[in-house]
DNA sequence: CATTTTTTGTTCGGAGGCGAACATAATTGC
DNA sequence: GCAATTATGTTCGCCTCCGAACAAAAAATG
């Protein structure tokens, strides 16, 4: 029905699969573009379709109180929206935002379901996502506890760069601070903090990163905690075809 | 080899089996007593048995900075330990901490993944109450950033509450600020306060819950937000054989 | 080009929590 | 019963972040 012929994948979750296991699923991937802000489940609400993040990446947030919400997560090309479908559960917990403008292969959750069970591969692939993510959760539980704002934003600026593969991005304060659960008053203080010294740049809704190591030095050890696991797990698991790393 | 005569078993999730499943597994549980502070995972260590608490519960911190940790889930009778290896890990990522002393049916890793890969009543509820960790660790992670410490305490101690089936439990102020991530001064400040509002009651190194609904109107919202999500989920589960509440 | 909208910069007082230190009370061990 | 240990109570100055409000700059709109 679907062919994923306009868009090239370049999800390193599917990339991992073997040949076999993912000629079986191409036919049923049907390339979609995600735009910036687009909600892709809202709290709650029912999974129709899971999505594999190519070059856009999406955050996973918490509501509380109704009003404020806290991003919980970040996903892009190294996972998939809608783990739960994986723990046989059709209902998002989280709200997943587009973060990051790009494109993701969607999957219908019938056809996910199918093949999960008959792929092992795919089982494979998914659950390791999923234990990752929940590492990433819980680190994030951890860094709003003891991290101030600028340690945070350095981390989420690294985790976005590390997903969008630039060190450029587009987004505003408002919506950082949004992410963050901060005030606009708080990110605006620490990136011009950043700025000064010379770590970052930015422009009217649009931020670039000129010094990692600097940025690295400013954020907590979360970041790099989370990031290392990611990388070894990825490394031990065979990943046949890597996307490539700038 | 092991018998589970000694201890009944509580352990809801377990409870919740079919009758078949769950003679197959009978023989692999050995019931052991968990002592309060004892690790039972140390945070990057392999994990070699998975535990079914009946009457205890465990914390569930991760660690950052090397030195400081934070409590990000509680898991007691309606849980498991070690979930990482329904994902097919066998690292736990967090600290496992005795917080409650009890009993609970422990399994070797090698008898779990044989009857996980062949029971999908086990799969159905050990990979449900992950899902629902997943959900408590990320509530966690909002409640850490936008909550005081009164709030945070006061659904600290109904989650205990709902963990020992009791008003009562033994805690040290010290341990508790440890699990929340604040300063021991904190904790006796508002635990002071609620004292003072007849809602709980302490001696040295014990606490008593008065006034259940006077607590529920301090504590955040995430504590009614995860019980309620906790409770439905139970319930659709065809809960056959649920254990007795109070 | 002029106006509206959006984004960013800056200020204020105040609250909550931090680290550190010391005081008191309860329990344990001898 | 007395000393050592453990748990709780209280204080200090300080720093970060909060809520609110307003100013300025940049982009979008017509």
């Amino acid at each position: 029905m679907y062919g994923a012929r306009e868009v090239s994948i370049r999800n390193r979750l599917l990339a991992a699969l073997p040949r076999k296991d993912y000629r079986k699923l191409l036919p049923l991937l049907e390339p979609v573009t995600l735009a910036f802000g687009e909600t892709v489940y809202e709290s709650q609400s029912e999974i129709h379709e899971v999505y594999f993040p190519n070059d856009c990446f999406v955050s996973m947030l918490t509501t509380v109180g109704g009003d404020r919400a806290a991003e919980v997560g970040l996903i892009g090309s190294e996972g998939m929206i809608g783990v739960p479908m994986a723990l046989g559960v059709a209902v998002s917990p989280f709200r997943a935002v587009v973060q990051g403008e790009g494109t993701a292969m969607r999957m219908r959750t019938v056809d996910f379901r199918r093949n999960f069970s008959t792929s092992a591969a795919l089982k494979r692939e998914v659950f390791l996502f999923t234990h990752l993510l929940m590492i990433q959760i819980a680190q994030t539980a951890a860094c709003n506890r003891f991290h101030h704002v600028t340690q945070r934003l350095a981390r989420w600026m690294l985790m976005t760069r590390d997903r969008v593969h630039s060190n450029e991005f587009r987004i505003t304060q408002e919506f950082l601070a949004l992410m963050l659960g901060v005030r606009r008053v708080g990110v605006s203080i620490a990136m011009s903090a950043l700025k000064e010294h010379k770590v970052i740049t930015y422009r009217r809704g649009s931020i670039t990163i000129l010094d990692q190591g600097g940025l690295l030095a400013v954020a907590c050890g979360c970041y790099k905690l989370v990031k290392d696991i990611y990388t070894r797990a990825q490394a031990h698991n065979g990943n046949s075809r890597p996307a490539q790393h700038k």
